[in-house]
DNA sequence: GCCATGAATCGAATTACTTCA
DNA sequence: TCTGAAGTAATTCGATTCATG
């Protein structure tokens, strides 16, 4: 999702009535667009004005870039909020005008879950301009992921998202983790696949998710891992049996062939010594070293415990 | 040392929601 | 536009562990 906030007056730049304040002089139009855009759509979700007496409206796009994925200074993990000007036919210029800010500064400060905070994830930053700049209810157009994006941003700010913190009835929201934020907990999870209170707390930081939110991730982290390994686990076992099923039947017909064999020619069987042996425990004819005998799928070292164990047991 | 209790955490199962074909 | 499948965040529940009195 590329947020982007447009913000403007007739003849200056964002960098010349930033921050808000200044600008409220002026008779000028300011003119907030808060868009939120995929890479191939992107409509304007809410506008809101401040100002009067419009003259002209320019459109400054700027890319707001939420990074809490650079390195973060321990003094002040949180999120900056990168407000990146892009020029009209020069979408990712440098620079010109950063706001670093830090909407949230109470993150991750109380405690885990029942506690409601004024914000919990990314799209908390529109409801945080939702809130300072005064914009209020959607324009339309918005694709319902946006829509969505403000509920949740509403529901947040009421503090009313999970059953933890869900105590005046609404239903929770699902809140879509960002990919940003996704790859970090995949890091993350690739370091350690379970986390100590201490990394959780520092992760949700980071993240700007609650701590509840990340234990959550972990946990359907670890469901995913042992489903997929269950998966694999499956299919290996598959094959195992299909092989062992040849196999039986390449000696089943082999054993006809013998008997077959031994009915026709009573007095005269050579056979490769090497070929069938005598199990001393079980007394059964298994193949010998020289034959292929042995399944071409060994089983892997914690199917072969289970198995083991399994035969053990019966 | 033993026991009861509560908090924290986990896995498993399930639900609810979003996205996409 | 509708729909079903897939993916996944969130919830619920029971089991386990650990600290505390």
């Amino acid at each position: 999702m590329e947020l982007a906030l447009s913000l403007g007056d007739g003849s200056t730049s964002f960098r010349d009535h930033a921050p808000v304040s200044k600008a409220s002089g002026k008779d000028l139009d300011l003119r907030v667009a808060l868009d939120i855009a995929d890479e191939d759509r992107g409509k304007s979700v809410f506008t809101g004005r401040a100002g009067e007496g419009a003259r002209s409206r320019v459109v400054f796009p700027f890319q707001l870039d939420l990074l809490p994925f650079s390195p973060v200074p321990r003094s002040n993990p949180l999120p900056q909020l990168r407000l990146q000007c892009l020029s009209e036919n020069q979408r990712s210029a440098e620079p010109a005008a950063i706001l670093d800010t830090n909407p949230f500064p109470a993150v991750a400060e109380e405690a885990d879950d029942g506690v409601s905070q004024s914000h919990s994830s990314p799209n908390s930053v529109m409801s945080s301009f939702h809130m300072e700049l005064g914009i209020s209810g959607g324009s339309g157009g918005g694709r319902s992921g946006g829509k969505r994006d403000l509920e949740v941003a509403d529901a947040e700010r009421d503090g009313s998202r999970g059953s933890d913190d869900d105590e005046n009835g609404l239903a929770r929201k699902k809140l879509r983790l960002s990919k940003e934020q996704s790859a970090f907990l995949e890091e993350s999870f690739k370091e350690h696949s379970t986390l100590n209170p201490k990394q959780k707390l520092d992760l949700a930081k980071q993240l700007n998710l609650r701590p509840r939110q990340v234990e959550v991730w972990f946990q359907n982290r670890r469901a995913r891992t042992k489903l997929k390994q269950t998966e694999i686990d499956c299919e290996y076992l598959k094959r195992y049996c299909e092989t062992l099923t040849e196999e039986n039947r390449r000696l089943q017909k082999e054993l006809q062939e013998l008997r077959a064999l031994k009915t026709s020619q009573p007095f005269y069987m050579q056979l490769p010594a090497t070929t069938l042996t005598m199990c001393p425990s079980c007394e059964r004819v298994a193949a010998g070293p020289a034959s292929n005998a042995k399944p071409r799928v060994s089983l892997p070292i914690h199917l072969q415990s289970q198995a083991q164990a399994h035969k053990a047991a019966s």
